[in-house]
RNA sequence: GUGGCCAUUGUAUAAUGGUUAUUACUUCGGUUUGUGGUACCGACAAUACGGGUUCAAUUCCCGUUGGCCACCCCA
């Protein structure tokens, strides 16, 4: 990870160095504003003209490198495994896409379209904007691509870029990853407690514990309702509440509620609870989502406070938690019904849910914990495995060597190689460094005989090995 | 968007208002030709950018950019 700043560098030759040092040593001691500011001019002609020009990430992006692409690609592969055996379809939505879209859908008044939105004009002057989260995507995809002829519910899942224009911080960054499903044309209660479990299977699988919160915000009428209440509440409080919150009541007063304020959360403490606002039927249908967390056995925990800031939610809403004190204060991910969105969008009536995981923070922790075991001396997991290191030698075995890999590829072998060093010595070396367990070897003998030499790194016990046995041979290596 | 801390090679670091900016690791090459781990030799590689103060700035000051962290918000 960058522990450091990233090195936007202009790198100076040596020879630059010595001129500049040179034409501003101080042998010139006539004083003179014009000498001087012709000096500096001459210095930052010389220095320009060498400059070398990089380039780096912008603010809030970052590049996944060799280094943590094991842990993304496990990660990936985990959240594959999880969402397809619970019979989701993989899915793709553009990344780019009308700006309407979102400010329609999560809402105008919120955060993420007022403020964090990467917007700008398209060269047909059309406003469009990089998707700053997937379920409004999804449900455009949804409507667009005439889904609702698919046995319904349609079941998807997806994982991508998604950008706000935030300010970065730990687990935050404007390019960030999410991993999500979606549930479409369902209203039971089970979907949503199935979505639960999806997510906080997969977290578990990848051996992250978490807490569910979970409340629900009702239909859109029992939340108008219970604003008219909780605004006339807190304009009655209103000259106990922070600064910031006075400002909310009329903007986003259910924001209010999971204010970390001292001043606030006095206040709220008295303030009306948004579960005695439900109607009947929202009442009925949070229990029964919260019966089945509870025969699934998730572990939950309701809040009231949990409102979330998108519009399109009703219903049940909930955020993961990792069970982890270091990491307590990061929502791994989120989601909740919402029902009134394609309909909004143009679609016909759909209820609807999903939720979406955070990778990047996701990816923290796993990397967090994986460097806190290194530093105790553990190996990865990765390293413990035998690994094969083909070498070869000579110009025949070299052209000979994409065959013989090709060959081994085709039984399911990973070979490690390096075709372009000619100097055995070299390749060795290779070998070591990757911690390869065994290496092929094959030189101008071998290829006239036939045979590969496989050397054990540990003993340097050397055989000579059948090239037509040497696909099992390995694959008895690879499986001790 | 607001605030705090920070910025020296790929990484981790040392030093200084004034000769060639330290050291280690990594990378690359070598220590004679078909054998790695150790040892030895060598090479590459940095003061984020812009401005100011000064005879002289990597060092002091300001701005910008970026990083870390918190708020806001969210995943």
């Amino acid at each position: 990870m960058p522990s450091k700043s990233t090195k936007t560098t202009a790198k100076k030759t040596k020879t630059t160095k010595t001129t500049n040092k040179s034409k501003v040593s101080p042998k010139t001691t006539i004083k003179s504003a014009s000498t001087s500011t012709v000096k500096k001019e001459v210095k930052k002609s010389v220095e320009k003209k060498d400059k070398k020009i990089t380039y780096n990430t912008l603010r809030g992006m970052r590049d996944i490198t060799p280094k943590n692409g094991v842990i993304w690609q496990n990660v990936y592969s985990v959240i594959r495994n999880v969402s397809n055996s619970y019979g989701f379809s993989y899915v793709e939505t553009p990344i780019l896409e009308q700006a309407n879209l979102f400010i329609r859908s999560i809402g105008k008044g919120t955060d993420v379209v007022d403020k964090e939105m990467y917007l700008f004009e398209d060269k047909d002057g059309s406003k469009v904007c990089l998707r700053p989260e997937m379920t409004a995507s999804m449900a455009r995809s949804y409507i667009e691509n005439g889904m609702q002829a698919l046995p319904q519910p349609v079941k998807v899942w997806y994982h991508g870029q998604m950008f706000r224009h935030d300010r970065p911080q730990a687990g935050r960054f404007r390019q960030f990853y999410q991993s999500g499903c979606e549930t479409i044309g369902d209203s039971g209660p089970v979907v949503d407690a199935e979505l639960i479990s999806v997510a906080y299977n997969t977290l578990r699988d990848l051996g992250i514990d978490t807490v569910v919160n979970i409340n629900s915000i009702g239909t859109l009428e029992d939340r108008q309702n219970y604003i008219v209440e909780l605004v006339g509440y807190l304009r009655s409080k209103r000259s106990y509440l922070s600064e910031e919150s006075k400002k909310r009541i009329n903007k986003n007063p259910l924001r209010i509620l999971d204010s970390k304020e001292k001043e606030d959360i006095e206040v709220m403490e008295e303030a009306p609870q948004i579960l005695d606002w439900l109607s009947p039927e929202s009442k009925k249908f949070f229990t029964d989502v919260l019966e089945y967390l509870d025969e699934a056995e998730i572990p939950y925990v309701l809040n009231s406070k949990l409102v979330r800031g998108l519009d399109y939610y009703s219903n049940t809403v909930f955020e993961l938690y990792a069970d982890d004190e270091e990491f307590s204060n990061l929502a791994l991910g989120g989601g909740g019904r919402y029902d009134g969105l394609i309909e909004q969008l143009g679609g016909q009536p759909t209820p609807a849910a999903g939720f979406s995981l955070g990778l990047d923070r996701v990816v923290m922790i796993l990397r967090k914990r994986q460097e806190k075991l290194e530093r105790e001396g553990q190996k990865p997991v990765e390293e413990k495995k035998n690994k094969v290191f083909f070498a070869q030698l000579g110009i025949q075995a070299n052209k000979k060597s994409l065959y013989i890999l090709e060959f081994l590829r085709r039984e399911g072998i990973t070979v490690y190689h390096n075709l372009a060093k000619s100097s055995l010595k070299a390749q060795m070396e290779m070998a070591n460094k990757i911690g390869a367990t065994h290496t092929l070897i094959l030189g101008q003998k071998e290829v006239q005989d036939g045979s590969i030499l496989v050397r054990n790194m540990d003993s340097g016990i050397q055989e000579v090995v059948d090239q037509k046995k040497i696909a099992n041979f390995v694959k008895k290596i690879l499986q001790a």
